[in-house]
This record gives C-alpha cells, structure tokens and sequence, in this order.
RNA sequence: GCAGUUAUAGCUCAGUUGGUUAGAGCGCCUGGUUGUGGACCAGGAGGUCGCAGGUUCGAGCCCCGCUAACUGUACCA
C-alpha cells in the first residue's frame, strides 16, 4: 500500500434545498400538523395517504424525456423502463386516486393529505427542493359552497396556528373573471402566438404587489430591466391594452361588493366575465352569512396562481407582516398555501369531467417564516432528567431510578457514556436537563442520592466568579433518601422556575 | 437559464503596495479540580487559502478558465 494513497472521504453535505429537522422543529411541525389537521377534520375532511412515487404519466406535463429527465421533477426508471416522479403536489396524486377508485367513492369526495413533495427547482429563503404540504379537497362538486367552505377554512387554519386577524390575508380572484379580461383584450385565441401572450400577461399581473404598476405596465409593454440588470422581455401589448389590464389589477376596493362590481364594470360584455362575478358574488353572499368579513378573506384582482390546471375561484394565504433576516433585509416568503378550482384534472384518466376545489398549505413556508418572526407555537417538552452515573458497577441501580422516574411519567435517562462526573453534567447542561441526580460511594452509604438542579445552579453562578467556591458550596444541590426519589424530584420539577 | 457578488479553520471574519512559518474571536478537546454544568487560567487539535492553469525570484493577494454558494431575475404543473 503506497502511503500517497488517500482514503476517499466524502464531505458530510446535504444537496441544496434538502434540510434536516432538528428536534425542536420536528416538535414544531408536528404541532401545526395537528392543528391544521383538527380543523380539516372539524370540516369533515377523512385522511388519506398515497405513495412519494407515482407513474411520471399520471402526474402532469412535465413528462421526462431520455435527454432531461429531472426538468422540474425527480424521476427515476423502473426495472421495466417506465418512468416514474416523485410527487411535486398533493394533488395530481389525488386526481389519480379519485379516477382509479372512483365508483366506489361517496361523492362529492373529501379528503386530507399532508405529506412532503419534492420539486427539482432552485432553492431560496422559504423555498425547498423538498417540503411539506398540508391538502383537502371536495371532488365531485361545482357548487360555489365547496369553494366557499375553503376560504373560510382557510382563514381558520391560519387563526388556530396563533396569526392573528389582520396579520394574515386570504386573497380570491377568479380565472373566469381573468379570461374576461383577456377576451376584452383579444387574448382568448388558441393559437401558439396568442396563447403564449397570454401567459406573460397573466405572469405580469401576478407580480403587482412585488413590482407595482409600474413594474407590470413594463411587463406587459416592451419588457424590464432589474436591480441585476437581467431583462424581461415583455407581452408588447399596445397601450389601450396595457391600461385595460393595469386598471383590472388595480380595480381591489376595500369592499368586496366595490371590487366585485369595479370588475363587473371592466368585463362588461365578456360572458364568462360575467361567469365568473357570479361565482364571486355567491361566495361573497356565504362568507358573509358566515360572518367573514374583508379582514380575512378579500378579492384581489391581482392573484393569478399556477398557470396550468386552475378553472375557477383561486386564492392564496400571505402573512402581511414584514419578515427581516439577519440582516435586517426584507425577506419575501411569497404566500403560504393556496387553494382553487380545477375542474379538468381528473378529466386527464377518466375522460368525463369530474369538477373538484382544493386548499393547499405550504407547512414548511409556513414554518420558515413564523420562525423567522419567533412565532410560532413551539410546544415545551422537558428535557430528560438525567441519572449521572458515579459507579459503572451501580448500573442496574440507575437504571432502576430511571424506571421509577418513568413510571411516574417524568422523562429520565441514565446517562450513556463512559466520561467522569465533570463530562455527565456538561452533558446534563447541554442537553438542557432540569435536574442530575447522583448517587455515589458516599450517598450510597446512607441510602441518599443527592439532587442537582440545574436551573438554580445556572442562575447562581452568576454571582459566584470563584472557582473554589461555586464547587465547594455545591450549588443547588440538596440530598434525600433513595425512596423518596420520585416525590422529590416531583416536588423540585412542580417548583415555577421549571414550569412550561 | 440570465445577471451581479462572493469563496481563507467547525462558525463569523481579518490578512497592508505581491515577501519568509496564514491569524483572531467564538466553538471543540485536555488539564488546573482522582465526585460537580458556569466563570477564570494554561495548553491542544483543526487549513490543499474552492479547483485547475498562468505571470513572477516569490501568489491567500495579480491574470485566465472552471466549480460552488449567495442575491436578484426568469420558470414554478
């Protein structure tokens, strides 16, 4: 063996987008699991699960070819050469699942799913290659009650995960109010020219509160420049047209009947315009009776979503507040979760139209950007109290005081590894035990162990700066008999400064 | 994809007009203390200066190429 030779070490790295969850954060999302799930089964939503693999075909569009296989998704062949995804959402899976099962099924169908996707994109602040999303869907219905029902859980999704009224806003547009637009604008047309103009200015119009008016106005004209100096071409629209679509976006008022007939007035003439108002108008009229006013959820001209799959109502979740990073810059998390009408998607399988609403909560954005603002309702769990461990030949007594502990419902360990008594109660400190129990030669001797707490051991080092002193007074220390184990740590664990 | 910025220890960063052995703080490990978390003191480990070429007597620093990360932008079913 030639000594030049090096082993091969891989760097201990994680792809881009991909994080691992500490516990804190496992805790953390778990939590807001629970409570979006409570909410959704309050509604009469049932559980569902399906596979992180599906047949690439029964996804979407995005069908990988031999030459760029991972265009937008993770896909991967099977030993028989069929081409197979990772799910990018919860929703094209369910579209599978409602046409393969779908004579079985009570109808209108209802179901929730939470789980990660994985999207082979570029990575930024609140947004992964891997995340979890929280999904309920009515399938089988094109009453506006469905796409009501969803705002309106929406809204209360939001408030039971602690944001409050007004920190939040559920925007609602409609595509059919959109395709009004567009055919006021000539923009209807099927052909590849037209279609793609289409496109750039729905995009324009998404990007209002980003850019403003006078970022989309150049946008739908000759094109724009940004900060980088990168440019964006633009749809060319001829002025008449671009003031047409400016005055749409803008046309939100602070009531939702002002904004719905503000439209009514700019679609005039457009049938499915007209449509689409109609949809709003009778939403409106069950938010109301429902008592949600504009202060959760409002119209907003402006909100496009996803280019592909949506028919109908769409909305979208945003937290209102300023996010800053460490920096202080202002951080955009874009929207948490949206929700809309597709009444196509299950069309895909079965070849009749299956009309279907849907929510979506992004939980993982959501959770980046309530840590951010150190908002999120992290639930307390105490740590361990730790048995340190004097005599290696004492296990099995250790042991014993652990499942004494246990049994009384108090998390405890002993400790694992081989270091002295100075390295168990850095351990003990660092994994933010409450209290070390000890039990050496000494203690042992009068059937006593001696109790540590960490809590006021931390608090009166403070004042102690000498080294002789903080050890030979042994803060925060106090002995008592071995069978009175758990009461006393009962006791010292019931005391405030170790309530939660 | 496009554009800009950046790349030096586990982390945050310094490193002079190009000069000899590349530093600091924090963190980590050991000891001071054979049974005590903090503080303090002493010591220690840890670097292919992103990769590869070039200029030069000499490159962390200058030049070229590449790669990656970050930010913006585009796309986002």
């Amino acid at each position: 063996m030639s000594k030049n030779k090096k082993t091969f070490r891989p760097k201990a790295r994680l792809p881009r987008g991909f994080g691992d969850v500490a516990a804190h954060e496992v805790r953390t999302m778990a939590a807001m699991i629970k409570t979006i799930g409570e909410v959704y089964e309050l509604y009469g939503f049932e559980p569902l699960e399906t596979p992180a693999l599906e047949f690439a075909e029964c996804l979407g569009k995005f069908l990988p070819d031999a030459d760029r296989p991972n265009e937008g998704v993770f896909a991967l062949q099977d030993d028989d050469e069929q081409w197979m995804s990772l799910r990018y959402d919860l929703t094209a899976p369910t579209a599978r699942y409602v046409a393969e099962n779908y004579d079985g099924l009570a109808k209108p169908f209802r179901r929730y799913q939470v789980g990660p996707v994985w999207r082979n994109e570029k990575p930024g602040p609140g947004r992964f290659r891997q995340f979890v999303q929280f999904d309920a869907d009515t399938i089988g219905t094109t009453e506006m009650a469905a796409d009501a029902e969803l705002a309106m859980m929406f809204s209360d999704v939001m408030e039971k995960l602690g944001i409050e009224r007004g920190d939040y806003a559920i925007r609602m547009n409609n595509r059919k109010i959109l395709d009004g637009v567009l055919e006021k604008i000539n923009l209807l047309g099927d052909d590849e020219a037209t279609s793609n103009t289409r496109l750039t200015v729905m995009r324009a119009m998404d990007k209002l509160d980003r850019l403003g008016s006078q970022g989309v106005r150049l946008l739908l004209g000759e094109g724009r420049k940004d900060e980088s100096g990168d440019y964006t071409k633009g749809a060319n629209l001829d002025a008449a047209s671009i003031d047409k679509v400016i005055a749409f976006v803008e046309a939100g008022k602070s009531t939702n009947k002002d904004t719905l007939a503000a439209l009514a007035e700019l679609i005039k003439g457009s049938e499915i315009g007209q449509q689409g108002i109609d949809e709003l108008v009778e939403i409106n009229t069950l938010i109301l009776a429902a008592g949600y006013l504009e202060d959760r959820i409002c119209f907003d001209p402006s909100i496009v979503r996803g280019l592909g799959y949506y028919s109908g109502p769409v909305m979208e979740a945003e937290l209102t507040f300023e996010i800053k990073d460490e920096k202080g810059n202002l951080v955009r998390f874009g929207s948490v979760g949206g929700a809309g009408r597709y009444d196509g998607l299950v069309a895909r399988f079965k070849g009749i139209e299956v009309p279907a609403t849907g929510i979506s909560i992004g939980v993982s954005r959501l959770y980046a950007a309530l840590e951010k603002l150190g908002k999120h309702p992290a639930p307390k769990v105490r740590a361990p109290v730790i048995i340190s461990v004097m005599d290696k030949s004492e296990r099995a007594t250790y042991q014993q005081m652990a499942m004494d502990l246990r049994q009384a419902g108090i998390r405890a360990e002993v400790y694992m590894g081989s270091s002295g008594m100075k390295a168990q109660l850095k351990y003990a400190d660092k994994r933010g035990a409450p209290l070390v129990v000890i039990q050496g030669e000494d203690e042992r001797a009068n059937d006593e162990i001696t109790i540590k707490d960490l809590v006021v051991g931390a608090k009166a080092s403070k004042d102690i700066t000498d080294n002789q002193e903080w050890r030979s007074s042994q803060v925060a220390q106090m002995t008592a008999k071995t069978q009175d184990l758990v009461k006393t740590v009962q006791d010292i664990l019931a005391k405030p400064h170790h309530r939660h």
